[in-house]
RNA sequence: GCCCAGGUAGCUCAGUCGGUAGAGCAGAGGACUGAAAAUCCUCGUGUCGGCGGUUCGAUUCCGUCCCUGGGCA
């Protein structure tokens, strides 16, 4: 029934010492980590997204880091057929599997499932854009409300992104994307599950927040955009509008001043925290580690888990 | 010490010709199936500096005290 073995998975939102904890456990019990977390898979992007040092990285396998340059396309279906992959490597070789990462949507396709719905289309979903730009939101709206109500219903005229995706969806398929997703229900099962989850204070986590953003300014961030721009990879690759890239590609731009692009990487990232925190308090699975965190006692729960 | 200008939400400020107040930002909550660090939706936050006075009623008018900034000594 769940044919494909057990997995740990450590989740939390940015800066809760998921990486540390993930390595400290990994350690111990004789593990590998896969990394689910949607931006550490780009090359040449090191510092702004907090990835596991080389130091850690020789500690431990690390597995989905550096796996695409920040111009080629990465979906969440790119990472559950890799990471699938990965984990039955990891498996064949007698290892103990933890995927570590914030990345919700990543781990709830690895652990139940994508519908079954074609990939993206850049033309088509040009097209709409381009009919969305001319006719408006509200317009692409009401023509999918047309083929699928069901979703239109579900969905806010202004989310473009989810709009123009189900109009793509219908367009390549003729079934509309709520018939897909009524087969589909993320009812798969494919793994056993030990699902961590970290969550510190709100006022705890941002501190480690701001802390983090300072040690990223310090630390080079602002060399490693620089770098990524002159080797030709632009302000809007979807990467480069991630978190700390946007905001410093702006201040290059000379938008806003250093300090201005550092105060709003720190709100930003708040903000995505606290969008993490609701997608993960939602997770009925997750076991919520208490504080202060007790690494021996984890262990021994994992341990238990493996066993 | 004197003269100005201020003290209203966590911050910056608006406002009430006397009927206990509202913007922006910060913040909080939510949604999420091949762009998910993206994208989108919703929402407050108050001893109106303290104490008196006038008034049916004061954050608003008057007095006084305290605090902050600027000027003069």
């Amino acid at each position: 029934m769940n044919p494909d073995g057990k997995i740990l998975i450590v989740a939390g939102p940015t800066a809760s010492g998921k990486t540390d904890l993930a390595v400290r456990i990994a350690e111990r019990v004789g593990g590998e980590i896969v990394n689910a977390d949607s931006m550490q898979v780009y090359r040449r992007m090191d510092i702004g997204t907090a990835k596991a040092s080389p130091e850690l990285r020789r500690k431990v396998p690390h597995h989905l880091l550096d796996v695409v340059d920040p111009d080629e396309p990465f979906s969440v279906a790119d990472f559950r057929r890799e990471a699938r992959k990965i984990i039955a490597g990891i498996h064949g070789r007698g290892k103990k599997v933890i995927v570590s990462g914030g990345t919700g949507l990543y781990i709830k396709a690895l652990t139940r499932g994508l519908v079954e719905s074609p990939g993206s289309n850049q033309a088509v979903r040009d097209e709409l854009k381009r009919q969305a730009a001319v006719k408006g939101n509200e317009e692409l709206h009401r023509s999918l409300a047309l083929v699928d109500p069901q979703t239109a219903r579900r969905l806010h005229p202004n989310d473009q992104l989810r709009v123009i995706r189900a109009l793509e969806v219908f367009r390549i398929t003729g079934r509309p994307l709520s018939e897909l997703q009524g087969e589909h229900r993320f009812a798969a099962d494919n793994y056993i599950c030990l699902k961590l989850g970290l969550a510190p204070d709100r006022s705890e986590l941002y501190a480690n927040i701001d802390k983090r953003v300072e040690w990223m300014i310090g630390n080079g961030l602002v060399e490693e955009v620089k770098g990524l721009l002159s080797a030709g990879y632009g302000p809007m690759l979807k990467p480069m509008r991630s978190l700390g890239y946007r905001q410093i590609c702006s201040f290059l731009a000379g938008e806003y001043s250093l300090d201005g692009a550092i105060d709003l990487i720190k709100r930003d990232t708040r903000r995505y925290a606290k969008r993490q925190l609701t997608w993960f308090n939602h997770d009925r699975e997750i076991k919520w580690i208490e504080y202060p965190v007790n690494v021996g006692m984890i262990v021994e729960n994992v341990n238990d888990f493996f066993y």
